[in-house]
DNA sequence: AGTAGATTGTTAAAAAATTAACGCTGTCAA
DNA sequence: TTGACAGCGTTAATTTTTTAACAATCTACT
């Protein structure tokens, strides 16, 4: 019910609050969120409709508030629990910048299958074979799987992570899985961002916006 | 003019379409590639409008025909130039993922403000310095930049990049980087693709889609 | 106290994107 | 040869998303 679009810029108001209290605002109006998300501030007030509102006219949002209901929709009572499949180049970097980072993000197991990684710890985090991916995701409690093996394992490696109960998956190979009843897939592709770039800078006069 | 979404479908179907065309398939309906791609088949020929259509009724489209009108409408006449600053973690997985693969994203350049990696070959690339960014990038006629530098260096990167010259950026910093005319920017948030995984995972009945 | 001005929450309008509809064309089997 | 599909390209309808509008509310200043 919640239109996605909107889920995507909650995620981003997250870290503009989050940036401006630590820049030592208190408090913001619509508009000033919206210039640094790069949105309408009606866009900002409509969005702020599903998670709560607490605006007040004429003083803006309170930014500590405005973040505690953010979180409070955004994230559940506990932290989500992820894995990571495919600890190569980008498997490693994802799991680098999020294991130091997010308190909510928890990553955690790697699933790889080099035995040479097997029972590794990379980043402080354990590297299990694929093999026992069902075991771990129910034994740590996984919901999410992020998928960083090549394009021609995603399948396979997709049907594991549901196999294992997993109720959610960002795949970053570039075929898209197809989605099923009760399942969250969001397919990144990397390759056609640069593409999408690519064709824009020879073709700015078809770029509507701006 | 032409929609960015459907830029992004385009880019897709390439994929799709070269893979069909690996796996010894010659043609194909709108209805497969629709379920390959996730969409439904009227979107397909609704996209193929804007790529000059070649399709048969009762035949569907001739595959290497279909690639190459994507690809023509898809890519310039030469390969477009990329560079990459930040030679962190996922600098270096992009370099590594698109060095090895792409014959029209072709990366000119990496630049770094750490100087131990200046004038190091990484991936069969140069790193450069940053300092030196708008003389290589215009030396080297690349339009497309990429950014992977810590969050607090992407707008002053940003900045560098336009003066230098850029056309189109591809933002992977978690700071949306404003629009100006003449320019366009993507901003890849990966934070908030996993945030809203965490969510979906958590609310799979507010999903509309399925 | 009263008024001007600014900002919110919400509803309505507009714009954009997706999906369906349908005429047309080609294929194939009777 | 003809008729019944099947699928394309295009246009129209629908749905979704974004933007605008505005009454209600609060602040601040006179
Ligand atoms: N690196 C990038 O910038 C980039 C860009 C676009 C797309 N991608 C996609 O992301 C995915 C990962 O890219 P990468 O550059 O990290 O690749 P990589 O080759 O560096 O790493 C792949 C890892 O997956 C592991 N693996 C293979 N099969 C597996 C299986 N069945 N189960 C578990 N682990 C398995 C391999 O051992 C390896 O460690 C690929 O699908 C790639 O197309 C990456
Ligand atoms: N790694 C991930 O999976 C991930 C996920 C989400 C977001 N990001 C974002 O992507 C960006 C890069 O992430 P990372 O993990 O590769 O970080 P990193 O710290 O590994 O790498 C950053 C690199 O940028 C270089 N750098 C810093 N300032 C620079 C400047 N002014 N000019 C040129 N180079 C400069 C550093 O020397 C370093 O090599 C960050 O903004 C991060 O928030 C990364």
């Amino acid at each position: 019910m919640t239109p996605k679009k909107t889920i995507e810029r909650i995620s981003l108001y997250r870290r503009i609050v989050g940036n401006l209290l630590l820049s030592g605002k208190k408090q913001a109006f619509s508009h000033e969120i919206a210039k640094l998300a790069g949105v309408k501030s009606s866009q900002i007030r409509h969005d702020f409709m599903f998670i709560g509102t607490n605006g007040r006219a004429n003083a803006g949002y309170d930014l500590q508030e405005l973040r505690g209901h953010i979180e409070g929709f955004l994230f559940g009572g506990d932290a989500d629990n992820f894995c990571i499949v495919g600890v190569g180049n980008l498997g490693r970097a994802i799991l680098a910048f999020f294991r130091a980072r997010h308190k909510n993000i928890v990553i955690k197991a790697v699933f790889d299958k080099d035995p040479a990684l097997k029972d590794r710890i990379i980043q402080g985090c354990r590297c299990y074979s694929i093999d026992d991916a069902s075991e771990i995701i129910k034994k740590e409690n996984i919901n999410i799987g992020i998928i960083a093996v090549p394009v021609e394992q995603a399948k396979l490696v997709a049907q594991i992570l549901v196999d294992g109960g997993i109720k959610s998956i960002v795949n970053f190979a570039p075929v898209p899985l197809n989605v099923r009843q009760g399942l969250f897939i969001e397919n990144v592709d990397l390759t056609m961002y640069l593409e999408k770039a690519a064709f824009f800078s020879r073709n700015l006069s078809k770029l509507s916006e701006v």
